[in-house]
RNA sequence: GGAGGGGUUCCCGAGCGGUCAAAGGGAUCAGACUGUAAAUCUGACGGCUCAGCCUUCGCAGGUUCAAAUCCUGCCCCCUCCA
């Protein structure tokens, strides 16, 4: 704002860096540092195209909210007209990032890799323009460096400075192994940058680390280091850890409507202002004016609504979120049942009829009948909307039952 | 290569011959409350054909009426020294 008075004067100077300024304003949305700030400015004014790359471990085939945080980030870049350099780290998914982890990861298999990488690209261009975005691979030079380049490589960095990353350290100092390929895996993430010859690199703040050493490989190559643009780490729905498969708190983008709007309006009230803040995009003075209503007396809930219905409408269009409201609707409160639900046929082999523990677990609905008889004990369990409490009760075969195991878990069952 | 410490149920972490399916905490699940929330309270939390039975305490043997606990060998991790 402050620019659009100084145009009236320095018009032709102004316009341009009226134009910074507004991208500026853009791509600082959200992010939680950028590295040097002053340097992507100088970079902009070039007015040339910027090489922005992010890189993924295919790790996991399965993308899901906390990724997009990174993605609409790099959409942003894109509309700005920069060039996306999406990489996918086959090269170093055979390592696994140590980064936050408090043990070595189990490395992945060649074709495990490779699967994964072709359903991320399938789910990445759902928010990214696939004919703007180029997808790179890091085998494509890692293997080309051989065993000579990757030692000179190694050379770059000291133990030591390996050592001051916070999750070395920890490790280190609570005694949990490091092993020595982890150390090379920020070596190698920073060597894809000077391959890529990138100008700008997104990553999440626990790259930091990673990103940074990005910087230094360049520099030592005389390149122009990359500036480094962190996005934060989106939480996970426990709101505590952040979002990632293997604990099980993520919302993935490939999910059904109603499970996407179900999990979205189970996060808490304070979380709820996190995820507008990374995964909206509504103007940040329409989410402030959010707030206000709520400090006001307004439903959070009728709030948590809105945010659910644009993310479902992202993924899956407009209709599918009406029916996702619908769908995922009343579906946790107690007697009202959803429309949907699992169908399962059970054999019975005997003439009275299956205990109905067993009839639970063999639905799915608990892992094991003790964990289905315990649930009874406290009137969890409840056949045709009913709830019975004793596990010797028995289904008889030839019928059909709902069957429900606490307010979530439904599933129809017809005993043959 | 040498010396020492350690591996317990999803995680952390007690136990160190019987009363141990194993304290406590976390996570998780369920019930109440509620806004499909949080917080709180309550309960469950190895498996089963469930008032009983079966399988667990790094792995394999052994001692004993009885072992997570004692002995032997092996595997793995950590620390210090070289």
């Amino acid at each position: 704002m402050r620019c659009f008075f100084t145009c009236k004067i320095l018009v032709t100077v102004s316009l341009v860096s009226n134009s910074i300024e507004k991208s500026m304003e853009l791509l600082r949305r959200g992010a939680e540092e950028i590295l040097l700030e002053d340097e992507l400015i100088e970079k902009l004014k070039t007015g040339r195209k910027l090489r922005v790359k992010a890189g993924f471990d295919p790790t996991a085939p399965d993308l899901h909210l906390g990724h997009t945080v990174l993605m609409n980030k790099l959409r942003q870049f894109q509309d700005l007209g920069h060039h996306v350099m999406f990489l996918i780290g086959d090269f170093t998914g055979m390592i696994g990032d140590p980064t936050g982890k408090n043990q070595t990861r189990k490395p992945l298999t060649r074709e495990q890799v490779l699967l994964n990488a072709e359903s991320y690209k399938e789910q990445v261009f759902k928010i990214l323009d696939p004919d703007k975005t180029e997808v790179l691979f890091n085998s494509q030079w890692m293997e080309r460096l051989g065993a000579a380049g990757m030692i000179s490589l190694a050379a770059q960095h000291t133990v030591a400075r390996m050592l001051e990353r916070d999750d070395f350290s920890k490790r280190f100092k609570s005694n949990q192994p490091i092993a020595i390929h982890e150390f090379l895996y920020p070596l190698i993430q920073g060597w894809d940058s000077v391959e890529m010859k990138a100008d700008v690199e997104l990553g999440g703040t626990d790259q930091k680390f990673n990103l940074l050493m990005g910087r230094e490989l360049q520099k030592s190559q005389g390149m122009a280091p990359q500036t480094v643009l962190m996005m934060p780490i989106l939480e996970g729905l426990d709101g505590v850890q952040k979002m990632s498969k293997s604990l099980g708190n993520y919302i993935g983008v490939n999910e059904s409507p109603s499970e996407m709007y179900g999990k979205l309006m189970s996060i808490s009230d304070e979380l709820m202002w996190r995820y507008f803040e990374l995964l909206s995009f509504r103007p940040v003075e329409e989410i402030n004016q959010y707030r206000l209503d709520v400090e006001s007396g307004v439903n959070p809930r009728d709030i948590k609504a809105k945010l659910a219905e644009e993310i479902v409408i992202r993924f899956h269009g407009e209709e599918a979120a009406a029916t996702a409201h619908k769908g995922a609707g009343n579906k946790f409160k107690w007697g009202e049942m959803p429309e949907e639900m699992p169908e399962v046929t059970i054999d019975c082999d005997k003439p009275d009829g299956l205990p109905i523990p067993n009839v639970i677990q063999l639905a799915g609905l608990t892992k094991t009948t003790g964990q289905a008889r315990d649930m009874m004990k406290q009137g969890a369990i409840r056949i045709d909307g009913e709830p019975v409490k004793d596990p010797k009760a028995l289904l008889s075969s030839g019928g059909t039952y709902v069957c429900q195991a606490g307010k979530k878990r439904f599933a129809r069952v017809f005993i043959k």
